[in-house]
RNA sequence: GGAGAGUUGGCCGAGUCGGUCGAAGGCGCCCGCCUGCUAAGCGGGUAUACGGGCUAAAACCUGUAUCGAGGGUUCGAAUCCCUUGCUCUCCGCCA
């Protein structure tokens, strides 16, 4: 959410901003409504003033045991007014709610302007890309010989998009989580957290799933829950409608979960193989800053995102997202793109952003930097650290042999109880 | 799922028969005094949001709102009524 000040008195960079991702929003209604609530608002609370002072002026007659059956009557007229604008400045409200509500974050100037995924900007890449003396075959082969993936029966159980992991599957997906958490703890300094896998919708409101993207969550039934898209989701709110002792910045945390997509839109799109299931398991990192560190710790938030797949030897590369291909919260966004040799591409297994102020705003979030100065909204970031499922893949693809096996990456050996190769 | 008790400022906690309660008192914190240092003691200060005025911007002044949330009764509600979230206790059920 932007700080409608701001956008009242920054009104064209905002349009801007918002041209760059190629949104286009009508900034005329929304400040002639911003307007209208002012004016409003200074109606109803003259009334209100005017209101208080009668009703006080009845009570001190009361208490000297007179009446003034004028001034009750003036304040039933009163009361009347009151209401009716009330409602007004509620409507007015409302409206502008609504519309700050779909407003997405403004890109950081560093961000590549550019239309789409096409424009995103490459920063650099590791690793050397495997040489195979055979045909690499995609991982939902290599899966479904060893046994270890089961796509079919995850369709029947369920349905489309669900897997059942099995067997040594099953201990990898387990010691990859295991193997990341402990990283990113003993390493890299984040707290661990295990959160609900449910949130409401004053969460998802706060990080920014709803109200615009409904349609991409599960919601329970008779419930005001949603299953959590990301970690984020419950890990971001963790503070939300609270003041944070400036000392305690930057914090970091990370969060195991199971994450849940309706992946409404992407139909036809992966439909093969682990890249895009509708629960996966992911690694998340979450980082509420100062202002002016945010975009430094974005950088070490990315580079920590980056271990994971160094230590597994994962060849991946780094881009910066474009202007056009930006999430609606983000100000920022590194994605990581792992190698998959059977796509014979680089493929999306982190997205690592900050929002700057955008959800704490939303999501109510402040900190004071001592005792005596005003609370200020803290900057979060998140990223993944990394996606599971698609760490899978990656490493059935990368680490496949000839006869079908596939090596497990030494960093992962002990996490797998000593089992070397897979098969 | 059933019954009961709670929900007040950064924290604890008082608010009786509705009026002068943004809210006593304490703790914490800040400023000052005192002091060889620290502690203790003494004095003062200490919520947030949104408007308006002033301003380069603040500070400041002023209005409104906020005692879990929403609605109602009333000239007037932290106090009364209704709905609801959450916490706790007991019972039931259960991994």
């Amino acid at each position: 959410m932007l700080d409608i000040k701001f956008v009242r008195q920054n009104r064209e960079k905002v349009e801007e901003a918002l041209a760059k991702r190629k949104v286009e929003l009508n900034l005329d209604a929304f400040l002639a409504l911003d307007a209208q609530r002012r004016e409003a608002l200074g109606r109803m609370e003259e009334m209100k003033a005017k209101s208080n002072r009668v009703s006080q002026q009845i009570g001190k007659l009361k208490r000297e045991g007179r009446d003034d059956p004028a001034a009750v009557e003036e304040m039933r007229v009163l009361k009347e007014s009151i209401k009716s604008v009330e409602e007004e400045v509620r409507r007015i409200e409302a409206g502008l709610e609504r519309e700050l509500l779909y407003i997405p974050n403004i890109p950081h100037p560093s961000v590549p302007v550019g239309d789409s995924e096409a424009d995103n900007l490459e920063i650099r890449r590791w690793g050397e890309i495997p040489a195979f003396d055979f045909e690499p075959k995609a991982h939902w082969d290599i899966g479904e010989t060893l046994g270890i993936l089961d796509f079919e029966r995850g369709a029947k159980v369920t349905g489309a998009r669900f897997t059942f992991y099995r067997g040594l599957g099953a201990r990898l997906e387990r010691a990859l989580i295991n193997f990341f958490l402990n990283t990113h703890t003993a390493d890299h300094g984040y707290e661990e957290i295990f959160p609900p896998f449910m949130a409401n919708s004053a969460s998802m409101t706060g990080t920014g799933q709803l109200p615009k993207f409904a349609e991409d969550m599960f919601k329970i039934e008779n419930t005001d829950y949603y299953l959590i898209p990301t970690a984020e989701v419950p890990v971001t709110n963790i503070f939300r409608q609270e003041i944070l002792d400036g000392g305690m910045l930057p914090k970091y945390m990370t969060a195991y979960s199971a994450c849940f997509r309706a992946e409404a839109g992407s139909a036809g799109r992966d439909t093969r193989g682990i890249i895009r299931q509708h629960q996966f398991n992911k690694v998340e990192l979450v980082k509420f800053t100062r202002p002016e560190e945010s975009y430094e710790e974005l950088e070490k938030l990315t580079a920590n995102a980056e271990r994971v797949l160094q230590l597994l030897g994962l060849p991946y590369r780094v881009v910066a997202l474009s202007s056009g291909d930006l999430g609606f919260s983000s100000a920022k966004t590194y994605d990581l793109e792992v190698w998959l040799p059977s796509f014979g591409c680089y493929r999306e297994i982190s997205s690592c952003s900050n929002f700057e102020d955008f959800q704490a705003r939303r999501a109510n979030i402040r900190f004071r930097r001592d005792a005596k100065s005003k609370p200020e909204f803290v900057h979060t970031l998140n990223g993944s650290g990394v996606a599971i499922g698609r760490t899978v893949a990656a490493i059935l693809e990368n680490y496949q042999l000839a006869d079908g096996r596939v090596r497990v990456p030494e960093a992962l050996v002990h996490y797998m109880g000593g089992v070397e190769v897979i098969g």
